[in-house]
RNA sequence: GCCGCAGUGGUGAAAUUGGUAGACACGCUAGACUUAGGAUCUAGUGCUUUACGGCGUGGGGGUUCAAGUCCCUCCUGCGGCACCA
């Protein structure tokens, strides 16, 4: 008598495979569904325990929804553009496409083991060139487009270009690089090149000259978000500053967009507010003080507009334009060493001592525009040029950079509000905003809000500036000095970019002799034999970043072999948008971003049906990886002393294979076979209950090869197989929590399935018995069904392993192997297991049902058969406060709420399911 | 600094709307069957107390007949943003 769960998987795993029993159809009279996995960059690793976590929530969900009588869509496939594979193809000379397809075949294997209910027929690799075709095709959409903020939307180019024709720059509003004006007869002397420019300006992709994450260590430039503390998140390379000529996409022209439909979206709080802290939306208003002496006003943003009487100085960003028009001649030198400091400081110095405060004084004034006086302009690396207008007005009273600079540097502080812990300000600011205004003239006496918006109305009204609102969104740099990536779809005539039409794209990443940069400083594209197009015009030599081929991958599993769109209308009709996406979220600032931009962008061109592309979103936690440690001796190589004793040697802590680890007890035998330097190792041993063993230190750590902490998901399978695998990882905990992996429970998991396949098994042979269920036996399965249908909606997953768990443990008690029980009891989380079922359908003749076992099906067979007589519902609590003796023992209390007529006038005809007394005479029923 | 989330046995964790806290599982203890047990089964297992009982959801306070759950406050941990004006 043995549960084979080898034998079970692979039989299975072969009959969906040859029956292709997930492959989803378009056209289907059922409602639709569609749950996606974020996919994964098939790296040289392999799966490990962690991916899987999200698959087998989702994976679960999917056949939950199909059993529900939905027509689920539930792909997978590979990003597979990426760093990795180029710096081992820069290592080793094998081309990444070679490195890539092998780990693509080896992750399909991982996952197959799992048993994924995944459509394969619709897989996607973003690095194949009918994939990246699309995302070319997106690309030249966005360089022919605008964004216009009349309509609120992207628009072809042309309609921006036959409007300069006849009006130049007035009148429009659209999101733009920079403000320009123009008259049409201006736009009509312009040249080609000119005009280029001046479109440069306003595409939704451009050309441009910006500041950029430049990592030297990885030969080329980054986002801001695969940036993190000045060091690359790939790698932890150093990242600085510079300014380089990139293809740019305006994800800024959508930020109020992005913004207000995360109202709708199903995302978890958490989410949301990343995302919104990404955004950085910050109302305020923009006004000019006009620069003493000269023609000229700083144009400052600011949203403590309250705080106007209190400013004292301005400062400007030491890469803001005005710098060079207010610098006078006397300080001329100081400001030029100063900048000078300042580009040699990286943006990780800046960082690094975000309290060095640090300026100069340009020798110019500008007046405060209400109270008149006079004010020094400095300059002052806390000023960021990118942001506003580049340059603050500031208040050292209220705002504690601005403080510290007056304090450094000796400047006044005026107190304007008057709040709480405001006596102080000379000592610290008062940044808060609550108080009263005082000091300020037509302000006084108002509250901080008042204040900002009567301020903000009077700088308005006096045409001084206008409220306005600042992102710190910042539009995506998207072009990548590298080799591996989608080549653009650019080509340069007469130094001019171009976009390649539709019907010549792909266009096909060349082959190169090295993945590296040219000598010439060039990216490897550089490289590239004839790398031009018909008309022997040069493309462009940098390729697209990661976030380019995972932007628009949702659309194309809908539709996935057409070559004449990224997705066809009816399709895309049909399938809309995703329902349920589940993944990490650390994509919350990347690829969610950018894929809500993209979507956006298609949908205002008409290209997408849908507004936002992933409807609810579940985030699973990562699983981290448990480390061991073993100890050696400082003082001898060859010597390893077990956890308990370490206090009494001097040692180095060392990480060990977690594979060779039980229970954090080390196989010494496996141990000196480890590595080849471990063969002579010898062991001080710690005495426990009469054995010696060695004993290894654990911690809890990221996943990763380095640490010898991997568990791969295919060693437990082989183990416990498949089934044993999936319920254990549910059962590990909430979905959504970061959690380490143990395996201190899976025994638990794999004897639970055990028993359950014993309990429909007479010895080898499948035994079941036909006899009607007793209503006892009836009432535990719906309870069961009912708990775990809700528990499945809701995402617990958890608690729904330990509902079946509990209600298998029931029936087993009852002896209960009657057939209208094992349908369904299998079908609830039937992760890989038809193990029961299989045989079951066979004996009821239903062996044509490869999706084994519809729910509607089911419900029709054996649920409303035998009826829902059982009640299953915990709803209808009621309350009552009654007044008893105080000594009544529980049995006499729950006889006298029943004697009670208020009592029996609420339960008459129903059916009392639980009762619950407490002390106080409190008693709650619950009726069904 | 700002924002978000969390804190429950030895462990992972449960607990619909406030209603018998600790389900389920691991571990542990005892017993049974066993040559053996790292197999299987049975019973027990929050702390404390010989017992009756008392105390228990990070600390303190509050609302309530009733608080893990609601309110105030403090502490700790995790995550995000951060010279963003």
């Amino acid at each position: 008598m043995a549960y084979e769960f080898n034998r079970i998987d692979e039989k299975w795993r072969k009959n969906w495979a040859d029956k292709k029993t997930f492959k989803t159809e378009d056209n289907s009279t059922k409602p639709k569904y569609y749950v996606l996995d974020m996919f994964p960059y098939p790296s040289g690793a392999g799966l490990h325990v962690g991916h899987p976590l999200g698959y087998i929530a989702s994976d679960i969900y999917a056949r939950y929804k199909r059993n529900c009588g939905f027509n689920v869509l539930h792909p997978m496939g590979y990003d597979a553009f990426g760093l990795p594979a180029e710096q081992y193809a820069i290592q080793t000379g094998t081309h990444p496409a070679v490195t890539t397809e092998q780990n693509i075949i080896r992750y399909k294997e991982q996952l197959d083991k799992v048993g994924l209910s995944f459509d394969w027929s619709r897989q996607v690799t973003t690095s194949e060139p009918s994939y990246y075709k699309w995302t070319q095709w997106a690309f030249t959409k966005m360089f022919e487009s605008y964004y216009d903020k009349e309509e609120n939307k992207a628009l072809p180019i042309s309609k921006l270009i036959s409007h300069f024709d006849k009006k130049g720059s007035a009148e429009i509003k659209t999101a733009c690089s920079e403000e320009l004006s123009f008259t049409k007869d201006e736009w009509k002397s312009f040249d080609l090149k000119k005009r280029d420019q001046v479109l440069q300006n306003y595409r939704m992709a451009y050309l441009d000259d910006v500041p950029v994450n430049w990592c030297a260590a990885l030969g080329t430039v980054l986002a801001n978000d695969e940036v993190k503390d000045g060091l690359s998140v790939r790698g932890a390379h150093p990242v600085i500053q510079k300014t380089m000529k990139q293809w740019c996409l305006r994800v800024s022209a959508y930020a109020q967009r992005l913004l207000d439909n995360m109202d709708q979206l199903d995302w978890s709080e958490s989410m949301k507010e990343v995302q919104r802290n990404w955004i950085g939306r910050s109302k305020g208003a923009q006004l000019e003080f006009p620069v003493k002496g000269q023609d000229l006003g700083l144009e400052v943003f600011t949203t403590r507009a309250d705080t106007i009487f209190g400013v004292s100085f301005m400062v400007l960003a030491p890469e803001s334009d005005y710098v060079s028009a207010v610098t006078t001649d006397e300080q001329r030198s100081a400001v030029e060493n100063y900048l000078e400091e300042c580009k040699k400081r990286s943006q990780r110095d800046r960082m690094m001592e975000v309290k060095r405060v640090s300026g100069v004084f340009t020798g110019s004034y500008c007046t405060n525009p209400f109270t008149k006086k006079e004010i020094p302009i400095w300059i002052g690396d806390y000023v960021l040029g990118g942001y506003g207008t580049g340059a603050i007005m500031a208040v050292p009273a209220h705002d504690s950079r601005d403080h510290a600079f007056a304090k450094k540097f000796d400047l006044p502080i005026i107190p304007v509000i008057d709040g709480e812990a405001s006596e102080n300000v000379q000592e610290e600011s008062y940044d808060a905003k609550s108080g009263k205004l005082i000091n300020s003239d037509f302000l006084n006496g108002l509250k901080v809000k008042e204040a900002i918006s009567k301020m903000i109305h009077r700088i308005e009204e006096s045409k001084m500036g206008i409220g306005t609102i600042n992102y710190r969104l910042r539009d995506a740099i998207f072009s990548r000095q590298r080799y591996w990536g989608e080549p653009f779809p650019v080509y340069y005539k007469d130094g001019m970019p171009h976009v390649e039409s539709l019907e010549n794209l792909p266009v096909e990443l060349p082959d190169v002799d090295a993945y590296l940069p040219t000598e010439e400083g060039a990216p490897p594209l550089g490289r590239a034999k004839k790398w031009e197009n018909k008309e022997g015009h040069p493309y462009e030599l940098s390729t697209m970043p990661g976030f380019a081929g995972s932007s628009a991958y949702y659309l194309r599993y809908m539709d996935p072999h057409n070559d004449k769109a990224l997705v066809s209308k009816e399709a895309n009709q049909y399938w809309k948008s995703v329902d349920l996406y589940v993944g990490g979220n650390e994509h919350a600032t990347g690829h969610l971003i950018y894929a809500r931009f993209w979507n956006k962008f298609l949908y205002d061109l008409g290209h997408a049906v849908e507004d936002e592309p992933f409807k609810k979103m579940i985030n699973q936690g990562m699983i981290q990886g448990r480390s061991n440690f073993v100890y050696r001796l400082k003082s001898d190589k060859n010597k390893f002393v077990s956890l308990g004793l370490i206090d009494q040697h001097e040692v180095q802590k060392l990480h060990v294979d977690v594979n060779i680890v039980d229970n954090d007890t080390l196989d010494l035998k496996a141990f000196k076979s480890w590595r080849p330097e471990f063969k002579d190792a010898e062991f001080i041993l710690e005495e426990n209950d009469g054995v010696s063993e060695y004993k290894c230190g654990w911690a809890v750590e990221k996943m990763s090869k380095s640490m010898f902490n991997v568990v791969n998901p295919d060693t437990i399978v082989e183990k416990y197989g498949a089934d044993t695998l999936r319920l254990y990882e549910m059962f590990l905990g909430p979905l959504e929590q970061s959690k380490p992996w143990n395996t201190n429970g899976i025994e638990g998991v794999y004897r639970f399935l055990v028993k359950y396949w014993a309990q429909f098994h007479d010895g080898e042979k499948f035994s079941i018995s036909e006899e009607e269920p007793t209503a006892e036996e009836f009432k535990i399965l719906h309870t069961c069904i009912k708990k775990i249908s809700s528990d499945i909606e809701s995402f617990s997953f958890n608690t729904s392993v330990s509902a079946f768990m509990i209600a298998c443990n029931e029936l087993s008690k009852l002896k209960c192997n009657k057939r209208g029980i094992l349908g369904p009891l299998t079908v609830l989380l039937s992760p890989f297991a038809p193990h029961t079922s299989e045989e079951l359908w066979e004996l009821l003749g239903h062996t044509t049902s490869i999706n084994y076992a519809a729910w509607p099906n089911l419900e029709e067979k054996y649920l409303v058969e035998s009826s829902f007589k059982y009640p299953v519902s915990f709803n209808g609590k009621m309350r009552f406060l009654l007044e008893l003796p105080i000594d009544l023992s529980k049995e006499e209390i729950e006889e006298n709420v029943l004697k009670n007529e208020e009592t029996q006038k609420w339960i008459e005809g129903k059916t009392i399911r639980k009762m619950i007394v407490v002390p106080k005479k409190i008693v709650n029923i619950v009726i069904g």
